[in-house]
DNA sequence: ATCAAGATTACCT
DNA sequence: GGTAATCTTGATA
């Protein structure tokens, strides 16, 4: 059997346990459709919620209609508004009612750059300084992409947005930090991301 | 009804 | 390094 290449990632590949999930979607690149064009980025960082134990998530207080989607089956995406003016994306993982899901902190672009620009600065072009500031971070890449809360549960196994299976980023280029930017639940080393990559959102 | 916090970013010194 | 911007959500200080 000759293999026919890279293949959109599958519910059985979502439905797997958090922290798997979250080391496994490093490399693997987020595709969303825009019109007859297609954006692309590899994901090089990612952080891990489990509404169970984990005061930081959404879910650690049950469900509510802001983080509803969090509770359904593995390969949703789950998209909320924050801070007044930023998007943030999520991959839900596991089995329907466990509420866990992985925040997409950052890509490194790949196909339609210069409609992330477009969508990114209101411009057809770049300064130099800017080259790393596309979709180094969770609000930056979700304004490059164009997600917004009509994205809200897209099936990632659908046609519009969805993920391309690459082969898993070895152990040892991952680097694993405490998350950024939340106040409970702090001590979690729940953060991982591809060591030496420039689109990463801080060192 | 009211209000503080927020899984952020851009711009300032 | 610090903080303003901006508005939705969820808890009720």
């Amino acid at each position: 059997m000759i293999s026919s290449g890279p293949t959109k990632l599958k519910r059985e590949f979502y439905s797997q346990n958090l922290l798997l999930v979250a080391n496994n979607l490093l490399g693997k690149i987020l595709v969303k459709k825009s019109g007859r064009k297609y954006l692309s980025g590899k994901i090089v960082e990612v952080e891990a919620y489990h509404g169970d134990y984990d005061q930081a998530s959404h879910a650690f207080r049950g469900k509510t209609k802001r983080n509803e989607i969090m509770f359904e089956e593995g390969g949703l995406l789950y998209v909320y508004f924050t801070y007044g003016m930023h998007y943030c994306a999520n991959v839900v993982a596991g089995k329907k009612d466990k509420a866990v899901a992985i925040l997409i902190r950052a890509v490194e672009p790949i196909n339609g750059i210069n409609l992330m620009i477009k969508n990114r600065f209101g411009r057809e072009f770049v300064h130099e300084k800017e080259k790393y500031n596309l979709t180094n971070g969770p609000g930056k890449l979700c304004q490059a992409f164009g997600i917004n809360r009509i994205h809200n549960g897209t099936d990632l196994t659908g046609n519009e947005i969805f993920i391309i299976n690459q082969p898993k980023v070895k152990n040892k280029e991952i680097g694993v930090s405490k998350r950024i930017g939340i106040t409970r639940s702090v001590d979690l080393q729940w953060r991982f991301f591809v060591k030496d990559n420039p689109y990463v959102s801080r060192k």
